[in-house]
DNA sequence: ATCATTGCAAACTGTTTGCATCAAG
DNA sequence: CTTGATGCAAACAGTTTGCAATGAT
């Protein structure tokens, strides 16, 4: 993982208002360079085999701070967990029905997505509703599972 | 709600193998007819309000039996609780950021969708993966809300 | 009569909170 | 030194499970 002492990733903390303390520096150095859309379990399992162990507490006490601070996303995996996301661009998820892996997809047919997009059963467009997010979830089989 | 003591309504419980109980009758005539993507507390109110009060366990044990009959889907709600749905035809959902309103609506981009998506990192195509499900999520204002 | 279903209470999982100790500014 | 962060333990919410009583075929 990215070293968690990089003066870069206290820098990042402060400018969104955080304390650059021991456990946030760990949990953005770790999530920043990977994009494994850890949960909560994995991540402190990822630091605890590193040394770091953290208190279930102070993790999710600093996920909730990085999420607001607006430096991780936090998105729903396909167990219904949450999981946390360091790719702060607009973009979607591709999840493997089998093994769970999700990676990062660029879509880029919003307009005609939500042009296209009417309402169930009148039929109706959605003009009355002023949409502002599209969230598109991908389900698969990844290579791997292929085999 | 859809009179739970309607034939129709043990038939397809039976068609599905499953017993028509009166827990059974009573949820699946509940969501029938409605489209309200109600959680389970929302739908052991609803039965309670109409003077059929159901234990929890009972409740999520007959959602799981129903989803499994495919009788009703399970998607996730904004708040991350499950909902049941009774629109077994694939379609896909606009939520109210406000209200958590969640209508039906019905979007022909598939394929396009599909060919469009790369890989965020790459930029390669996503050939390699089998993609079998794709489901798109709007977020919004609706429009009592937007007043 | 048999076997599935109900419903209570207890277990469980993921997440949050209270509070005394500890670290950052 | 002051204020915010940590971490334990306890609380919490949603969901699941064990089991005795009950209901469906």
């Amino acid at each position: 993982m990215m070293n968690p002492d990089n003066p870069e990733v206290s820098e990042r903390l402060r400018e969104h208002g955080l304390r650059p303390t021991k456990a946030r520096r760990l949990v953005l150095a770790l999530l920043g360079d990977k994009n494994d859309h850890l949960n909560p379990e994995g991540i402190m399992a990822a630091l605890r085999n590193k040394g770091y162990p953290m208190s279930v507490a102070t993790l999710y006490q600093n996920l909730n701070n990085l999420v607001e601070a607006g430096l991780l996303i936090r998105i729903k995996g396909p167990d219904g967990l949450m999981r946390f996301d360091a790719n702060l661009d607009p973009h979607h998820h591709l999840v493997c029905d089998t093994c769970g892996k999700m990676i990062d997809v660029r879509i880029n047919h919003k307009t005609q997505i939500q042009q296209s997009a009417v309402d169930y059963q009148t039929g109706n467009s959605l003009s009355d509703w002023h949409i502002n997010h599209i969230n598109i979830e991908l389900k698969g089989t990844c290579p791997d599972c292929k085999k």
